[in-house]
DNA sequence: GATCCTAAGGAATAGGTTTTCCCGGCTACG
DNA sequence: CGTAGCCGGGAAAACCTATTCCTTAGGATC
């Protein structure tokens, strides 16, 4: 275990003249190839130890033509999103002795392609693409170089594999939900109508209510920005338009926190007069709020997980290819409770 | 630009051989060495482009002793704190042409130790460790393989470099910057206790209060959790244990938000009544507030950048040794106003 | 006693790049 | 005309490892 400090590492040349052998044979020892006498194989194994000797990764990489790196890309600063996407994909390609690049384009078209020129050059096995918004971007032009896999967002060439989540089933859980503990008047607070994400949640929502009789026009959405100041002006909106709103679906949690609030102010109490569904099970923003949101959780280290396992199979030859969804799931919490004495409503 | 799709990539070989050279000349070419013709060197770099060439990193790497690869190991499951450390840390190295691993250990001392044995044989250049507290942690086991630097953190080998916030100044700040808007009778409310940066920030703002005439005992600091219901909690048990207060100076910013609806619920005005600073500058919770809170910035990303600034002079041989620590930065926001009226303190 | 087989381990090659050293040819100068 | 020096470029070593092919020696078989 200690290492000749201060100079270079052990190669196998130092470990094969220690032991006594040639380079060769020292090679076969400690990958458990070839013939060789077992008190040889000790000696060598023993040597190795004694000099702290570690394989020369780059040299196995060289030979082997796979260098077990894999970029990760991602153009959302390594945000709320990224991350846990990140910890999946990187959980599973570890199982695979792979390590990760990490790449922060910070949303410059320049630094990307600069990463690019980098990872290419450092001859990665694959790489992942992640991103704050499932809106398909442009593909990433890297020939056929080595697999792509798309995670959190999907490009322009919808063959290209990607993972995403499934927005419109967390909002039909949701509303579900929502139905299912009592709830009858149903508003939607949410993010600009240009991200697709608030789209197909608005969507999903629409479904349900329709489709269980409840009136819901999909031109009540308040859609906004995605910030707390945003919950707070659109709940005093929707409750001056809809002043018998009993619950609220929000496209954010941030939202939800600002909704919360906004209700509070117009002495409007959560859950007793409005239940309220989030999005995100962003944990420090659900678990801190009074009372704990329910909200929809997309599973984001799932989605990376998948990433990272469909990258493993491409890299091994075997790609799939096209969009897969990841089911989201409801966290509920006490800003839903049941409302008591009230028949349940029918699950459609 | 295009690249024979399919096929492994491209090598000086086949750049010297479509530009009738030999593999040293083309080298040459490319890299700007030796004495060439002009014509020729144009000759080469037109016949890399049109090969798509890109440079093999690890052979590279092999050859000259340095990967321009570091690793970036933290225990803070890439948390908030480490988030933008890392990113800072990227940028610096990121003009030495430096790509970063990343190594998450989730508190895991056997995948800390997998991911070191994993980076020792990827021959990286550097390391440097991240974490969530600032309290000496064991020194990484590595021998003399590559220099380290602490951030967010520290060995308990004193002597290893390590950049670290100020958690005293920043407390300092907040408490001047009370004092200076006519505050008088400030509260604290933190996280836990065996938290050496909770216990720094009590300390800066315990000698500014006393260095200004204005009392205020360390039993008073209300050690608890760094969370939203610990603050709600606290509020409440410090308006009745001090009605008097007219400032609270909150360990975090999760803190702080507790604080404010606990405050509220109290029928307590923020900023009128109380003025609220909290600790962090956490984007999300700080300017969603309702007040925007006035906080302390720590820099984390200057931490980093240092980090990474001190790594890179490690590795070119130029090692620093020691803590190292960031000034913070205080950002006034809107829950802590000038009191009109009030003389401003003298600024101790 | 000759041949064949097996066990054990060595030699050599490949992988891609950089760098050092060397060589041939040409110019300029004496 | 001879030689020193420069210009342009080639050959080869070095980095480190895994693997394929060989060699050697010994034992077994006929």
């Amino acid at each position: 275990m200690p290492d000749s400090a201060g100079t270079r590492p052990a190669t196998i040349r130092d470990v094969a003249a220690a032991a006594g052998v040639s380079i060769g044979t020292a090679s076969k020892a400690l990958n458990g190839q070839g013939r060789l006498r077992a008190e040889t194989r000790h000696r060598v194994t023993e040597a190795a130890e004694r000099l702290g000797f570690a394989p020369n990764v780059l040299a196995q990489g060289l030979l082997g033509g796979r260098t077990y790196t894999v970029g990760m890309i991602t153009t959302d600063s390594f945000g709320r999103f990224s991350i846990p996407v990140m910890l999946g994909a990187e959980d599973a390609l570890g199982a695979g002795q792979i390590s990760v690049f990490m790449c922060d384009t910070r949303d410059d078209p320049d630094r990307e392609q600069r990463y690019l020129d980098r990872l290419i050059s450092r001859r990665v096995d694959g790489l992942i693409v992640t991103g704050r918004r499932i809106e398909p971007r442009p593909a990433l032009d890297i020939g056929r170089r080595f697999p792509v896999v798309y995670a959190m967002t999907q490009s322009l060439d919808g063959d290209d594999p990607a993972i995403l989540p499934d927005d419109e089933g967390g909002a039909v859980t949701a509303a579900r939900h929502l139905l299912e503990t009592g709830r009858r008047h149903i508003g939607h607070i949410t993010g600009p109508e240009r991200f697709l994400a608030a789209r197909k949640r608005a969507a999903g929502l629409s479904h349900v209510l329709t489709g269980a009789g409840v009136p819901f026009a999909a031109d009540e959405v308040l859609y906004g920005e995605w910030s707390e100041r945003w919950g707070r002006d659109a709940a005093r909106i929707l409750l001056t338009s809809a002043p018998a709103t009993d619950a609220i679906f929000c496209g954010s949690d941030q939202i939800a926190r600002g909704v919360a609030d906004g209700l509070r102010t117009l002495g409007c109490h959560v859950p007793g007069d409005v239940a309220l569904v989030g999005f995100d099970n962003w944990a420090p923003m659900a678990t801190g709020a009074d009372p704990p949101l329910t909200t929809v959780d997309v599973r984001l280290e799932e989605i990376g997980r998948l990433a990272g396992q469909h990258l493993l199979a491409a890299i091994g030859g075997d790609p799939e290819r096209g969009v897969h969804t990841v089911p989201a799931e409801l966290v509920i919490r006490d800003s839903t409770p049941a409302l008591i004495g009230d028949d349940p409503a029918p699950a459609t």
